[in-house]
DNA sequence: GTTATTTTTTTAAAAGTTATGAAAACTAAT
DNA sequence: ATTAGTTTTCATAACTTTTAAAAAAATAAC
């Protein structure tokens, strides 16, 4: 089990990768264009692949994009430094991870770590993954299941309820009330103090991600990747 | 579903794009100046419009501005290299991206999928966005937040509910009594001179554009984009 | 130019909100 | 019924915002 494509039309970063995946154990396959890693993607199954963006015959994105109609494999793009920053950042929610050149190959080799066994740490049934990824951080909408930095965090039902709508809800700000009828339900009537107690129960769940939940005087909190 | 305006007066411009925009699954309509646009904006609803800086009877950015008063559709600008510049970036908070000409038609078709995605196929609270720019001013309604030239600046919840209001009412002549009655509640019984005070804490959070909200001797304040 | 009026700035006290810790109530499993 | 774990309540501490009042500055009127 770990089988790599690396797709990349410089000989010299693909063998790189290759020397650094096969010492941490995997399998490497690779291809030099994005027409040739669809083809490849045909007939092999891989756990992961490692894409450039930039390349002749078909970028990265639209082999990507073409690979993905037929494969659920992890992906992680690489690009040049600021170049297609915006393309890479618009891109990312399809991708899993992107790593930007020149890369340190211990860097890569974390990634690649950390992206193969988050998915196939879940036997779930690939296709039904919902998940939220920031840094260390990811949670798990259909598994239930949080973890920082690859370790389990364990959460009560209530803090799991309020985190997860708090996620799902990121970047806006949610109001006492809202997260009261929508965590509580509309019918909830007990103390006024309840929510700020799940909150600071739920951020010493979270260790340094607490800082990713403000509050909002007045109003209420907002869950922030800062 | 993927509706797309195409406005551009040139005409080989717009069969590009239709010609790409087409084989990506989307329908697309043309528009041959910012007048037709608004005027076909009003009538129909589209996924995204990709409109051009330069064109004759009615530019891009005074259609982009119009067309916003009544539709949140995003909305991709097109224009030459180097040219307008200063306006592209100043503007681009306010649409959705921009492409420079000459462009290559997949580089935009990647923009157009992920500003698509983003807006309507990505479930992320994210498309819910209802956000106002100045220059490097930003203020985002629906996630509480202010912020200048990229940085955030922290305010008290008066002060929000304060500049919100003046904000959503740019232009606009606002009486002593309708700023109280609207922030503090039409039951307000304090102090007059409260208003005063909260005029100045305001003034001192927005740093440089606090000259946007000016007196109004006799009368109360407005704020304005000089 | 002086005076009267309005606006702005400055304070410090008052009022209001949120965070916290501990105990009580509740729930599910044994 | 007991226990372990979870949720809720409550009192209080810590903190922030709002208010009010007075002094200073600016503006308008004379």
């Amino acid at each position: 089990m770990g089988r790599i494509l690396v797709v990349d039309d410089e000989f010299r970063i693909r063998q790189i990768i290759r020397k650094y995946a096969e010492f941490e154990g995997y399998t490497v396959k690779e291809a030099v264009d994005g027409m040739q890693a669809i083809e490849i993607c045909r007939k092999e199954e891989f756990d992961l692949i490692i894409m450039d963006v930039m390349m002749p015959e078909l970028d990265g994105f639209s082999a990507c994009r073409e690979i993905r109609k037929f494969r659920q494999t992890p992906i992680i793009m690489l690009s040049a430094r600021g170049e297609e920053y915006d393309k890479i950042h618009g891109f990312e929610l399809g991708s899993d991870d992107y790593v930007v050149k020149p890369f340190s190959p211990k860097e890569l080799m974390m990634r690649v770590n950390a992206v193969i066994k988050r998915s196939s740490g879940g036997n779930l049934p690939e296709n039904a993954k919902d998940i939220f990824t920031y840094k260390g951080l990811s949670v798990d909408f259909s598994a239930r299941i949080v973890t920082i930095d690859g370790e389990r965090i364990d959460m009560t039902p209530k803090e799991y309820e309020l985190f997860f709508y708090m996620v799902k809800n990121k970047g806006l700000a949610l109001t006492r009330e809202k997260l009261i009828s929508e965590v509580w339900g509309y019918d909830f009537f007990g103390d006024e103090r309840t929510l700020d107690t799940h909150i600071k129960l739920l951020r010493k769940s979270i260790g340094e991600y607490s800082k990713c939940i403000v509050t909002l005087r007045g109003v209420g909190y907002r869950f922030e990747t800062l």
